[in-house]
RNA sequence: CGGGGUGUAGCGCAGCCCGGUUAGCGCACCUGCUUGGGGAGCAGGGGGUCCCAAGUUCGAAUCUUGGUACCCCGACCA
């Protein structure tokens, strides 16, 4: 990891906002707290989603999809969900424009199209999908409904960062009907599972799995599953969530079944997402001073074949011919002919947007029967003969995964620091950063203490986490297991 | 909603304190030549509502007042 830890947060944020802006993923837009992606951070996305959509599809799972706006009374039925989210409401009053009678060229809101019930858009689904799933359950025989679907919400935050919290994103939230509680469970740690697979053996980011405490859990649920990241900044990232909703939305939006008895029962529920917050989480484990860093898997392009100093036949015919046997082996290859940049203008803005191999050719390369080949995440140069290059390629690209991972894996162990005082929490917190490990006494009053002093807060209770008595740190209470605390974006 | 800060060319900024030629620099862009193994050099060129409004003044990017937008830090937040 090239950039080093300092106390100046602020150093972070502008390093982030570099990155993204340098790497070309993409612009501020002209409304608050938007993003507008571009093609190299759609392609990434595009690729995260292509993965997981596979991932839910080979588990049983259907995409659908509805609609943006919510009714306002919708939001009013399930009561905990509704005051989570009320306060971070984008709301739709009219349905038409018309010009200011006062003011020439002006639109304003036309009264008279003032809409009877006002719109919401989106925070999140559950309402709506609920509210609907009522008329597509009646029997035992229709359950279980295994749905997703892949779509943009909007929560009007009041401090945005891109990728990582923007006022509309775009996520997948897959929401499930069950007719009993085991598998309702059973599928929100299922979800997991998927989760902490994709994120740790694609984007290469080593990532905790653990359950939420009653403060961080997910307005209207019973359990909030999550999957924490850990940054290079010493902030923990929360990657993905999977709820187990109980019957809460069964019984607010009257959702019932017949069971095999012939007796009503309420559903019972899960819902689960992860968004384009999961770039942001990227950029922030693997990049260094010099941009992006990708791991191979999620790469759109995983090679990039440079000419240098400049296109030739020679050069061009020993390209075409290595981006064959690459593509033969399924690697994504592309080679960069433009005569009007120089290769090493080329060579800064390829490790910009993080492609993980570069290939170089010149005519002195290609007189020894060799390539230059650069890796990106350890910026070694490596001369290597054209014979069986593609092999050797395709060998990198698996060790350059794997390393990723493990720096990044190797970064989060040390920054888990076990304490047992309140004064060491804070501590670690404020000079070394990671989580930290600590008993508490498993109350929401003390928890809240914590965060208003230390700024922390508990990201989760691990799951299979060791038994162990001890002492509340805070407030001396008894305590049968250590939580992970930390500062989080 | 509090605390800071900034609005001057596509981007990044200087100039403002102490008012006075035609508003300047770097990057980017266009043309030409020379180049070409780590962000090319030289020459020429195009591009401005100095955030908006009112005021002071012979004269405002610069001073005064009001507004507005954005950024950063908190609070808030799957």
């Amino acid at each position: 990891m090239a950039k080093e830890i300092t106390s100046r947060e602020e150093d972070y944020s502008q390093w982030y906002l570099d990155i993204v802006k340098k790497a070309g993923l993409a612009d501020n837009s002209p409304v608050r707290g938007c993003m507008i992606i571009k093609p190299h951070g759609f392609a990434l996305w595009e690729n995260i989603r292509d993965t997981l959509d596979r991932m839910f599809k080979e588990t049983g799972h259907s995409n659908v999809y509805f609609p943006l706006f919510l009714p306002k009374s919708f939001l009013e039925k399930e009561e905990e969900h509704a005051e989570g989210f009320a306060k971070e409401c984008a709301v739709v009053t009219h349905y038409r424009l018309k010009a200011d009678p006062n003011n020439k060229g002006k639109l304003i809101a036309d009264p008279e199209a003032k809409l009877e019930e006002e719109l919401i858009i989106r925070p999140t689904s559950e309402t709506i999908i609920w509210d609907t799933y009522r008329n597509w359950i009646k029997s035992y025989r229709d359950l279980p409904l295994l749905y997703n679907q892949w779509a943009n919400v909007v929560r009007w935050e009041m401090r945005t960062r891109p990728f990582l919290r923007t006022t509309e994103f775009l996520w997948q939230e897959g929401h499930t009907a069950h007719s009993t509680s085991t598998e309702a469970v059973e599928e929100t740690l299922k979800i997991l599972d998927i989760y902490a697979d994709f994120v740790e053996n694609w984007m290469a980011m080593p990532v905790i799995k653990g359950v939420k405490t009653a403060n961080e859990r997910f307005a209207g649920a019973v359990d909030t599953y999550c999957i924490e990241a850990l940054m290079q900044d010493g902030k923990a990232l929360q990657a993905g969530t999977s709820h187990f909703l109980g019957q809460n939305f069964a019984r607010s939006f009257d959702v019932k079944f017949l069971n095999k008895e012939n007796k009503e029962e309420l559903v019972w529920a899960t819902s689960w997402g992860v968004s384009t917050r999961l770039i942001g989480g990227l950029i922030m484990t693997h990049s260094d001073d010099d941009g992006l860093i990708l791991p191979p898997k999620l790469a759109p392009q995983q090679v990039v074949i440079v000419p240098i100093p400049k296109p030739s036949p020679e050069i061009m015919e020993a390209s075409h011919s290595i981006a064959k046997q690459l593509r033969a082996k399924g690697i994504r290859v592309k080679i960069d002919d433009d005569e009007t940049k120089r290769p090493g203008f080329k060579f800064a803005e390829y490790e910009m947007i993080g492609i993980p191999v570069r290939v170089g050719i010149g005519a002195r390369d290609l007189a020894e029967g060799k390539v230059e080949i650069a890796r990106r995440d350890t910026k070694e140069k490596m001369s290597v003969s054209t014979e069986g290059v593609a092999d050797y390629i395709q060998t990198l690209l698996y060790d350059i995964q794997s390393n990723l991972f493990n720096r990044a894996k190797t970064y989060r162990d040390e920054h888990i620091t076990q304490v047992d005082t309140f004064e060491d929490l804070q501590k670690v917190l404020d000079e070394k950063g990671g989580f930290v490990s600590a008993h508490w006494d498993g109350t929401s009053e003390t928890e809240d203490k914590i965060k208003e002093v230390a700024k922390a807060t508990i990201r989760c209770i691990p799951i299979d986490n060791p038994l162990e008595d001890g002492k509340c740190i805070l407030t001396g209470n008894p305590s049968k297991q250590r939580v992970l605390f930390a500062r989080a974006y």
